[in-house]
DNA sequence: GAACCTACCGACCGATCGGTCGGGTGTCAA
DNA sequence: TTGACACCCGACCGATCGGTCGGTAGGTTC
């Protein structure tokens, strides 16, 4: 309950993240988690009963943690072209700020049947997913509604924004090629940033009057 | 050698790349596998060496099926604009004939370490994914170069577009949630080629005149 | 009919999987 | 002092993992 003893815990929490955004569910095992946290395998059962709410625990606290950081954007009070850029860096922000979660998400979003869900019991991190998910797109259509967007289709514009970010920061050494820079270096970030919003502002946005929101947060 | 011989190995091939597309590497048993082809679990080791060359070999002939579908839009002798407009309808077109390909190259593209490959031994098919990658940027490249693309980061662009159209057919059922209607249907199939070139078009290209290679192939 | 080949099989191997169990140790409250 | 509890451990469990082995059935070739 006191410091020490939350602190086992949120090294499993770490150490497992890391590992499972590497190398999936059923890639990694309880004994390699031991190991890098530095205990016995059995005492990983103390803090999580089984395997699978270790993982639901890594995924539910990466996806909360990427929705803490879009929550202001998506709340902001701004014409829904501005509030775009600013979720696009929010985004952007959040998925490079940690290498881990970008896989993390990307898995959850793909993947739904490598663990072995029960049909009728989805996994408890579905909820966070579907409200960021949800999120983009009612931003989408409410712009589109306005007509400050083209007539596009929300859910695929918010399909086509998750790929672009989400599969970016995923991306192995192989992608990392072909930028020919790290992926998560300051300046490659804020150079996504920027490549996305211009594609955004030249291909989405209505009228060209330039939506000065370019630095938000 | 001759016809039934190459049909198990053909069926094992089929089984494998479903299961390895829904699960990964390490989520698939070679039981499972045998099961699925109605063959012993021995009989596979007649026809593959190691799971790990059924894995490679799978991967291989999904990503060389994928780069036939783009060869002759890669090929053309367009404009940059028009070729690029149709490497996104040969590209949407290739990942939405077998749902388990963009997962499959999702899974290349992220994962490469699920399988502890040796460092100094790349998978084989990574050559075949490099060259398709590099087809996309240097498209983009040229057409940077001679001015009808904005100045756009080619591979940001790459990126872009990759994460785009196989993240797109990749997610699963919550990604098709979004939509309202099944990603791989005819029509939203259409549909997708018709969002992604008008991002592009309106995004990308640097003057408007409509460039109107609007059905390729 | 002997030799050889491909295709397939069941039985088995050592290793590893997720998970359990009994017990040890330290801390804190009564 | 005595529980009670959190934390951790090594030893162990049945099941499953990838892979091997010896052998069988059928077809060709000489």
């Amino acid at each position: 309950m006191q410091t020490p003893a939350s602190d086992s815990r949120a090294k499993i929490l770490d150490i497992a993240e890391s590992l499972f955004s590497r190398r999936g569910y059923a890639g990694v095992g309880m004994r390699e988690v031991a190991l890098g946290v530095g205990l016995g395998k059995s005492s990983l059962f103390h803090h999580f009963p089984t395997k699978l709410e270790l993982y639901n625990e890594v995924l539910a606290r990466a996806l909360s943690r990427l929705g803490d950081s879009l929550a202001p954007a998506l709340r902001a009070t701004l014409d829904p072209a501005a509030r775009l850029e600013r979720l696009i860096d929010a985004l952007v922000d959040g998925l490079a700020e940690h290498p881990t979660t970008a896989r993390l998400a990307l898995r959850s979003l793909f993947e739904e049947d490598e663990v072995g869900y029960d049909p009728e019991a989805p996994p408890p991190y579905e909820e966070t997913l579907r409200q960021l998910i949800g999120g983009f797109q009612a931003l989408i259509a409410q712009g589109v509604e306005a007509g400050v967007f083209r007539p596009v289709s929300p859910g695929h514009l918010t399909q086509t924004l998750i790929g672009a970010t989400v599969y970016h920061f995923a991306s192995s050494d192989l992608g990392e090629e072909i930028l020919g820079n790290p992926i998560f270096s300051a300046d490659q970030v804020e150079e996504r940033k920027r490549e996305l919003k211009s594609l955004v502002r030249g291909g989405i946005v209505a009228d060209t009057p330039a939506t000065d929101s370019q630095r938000a947060r």
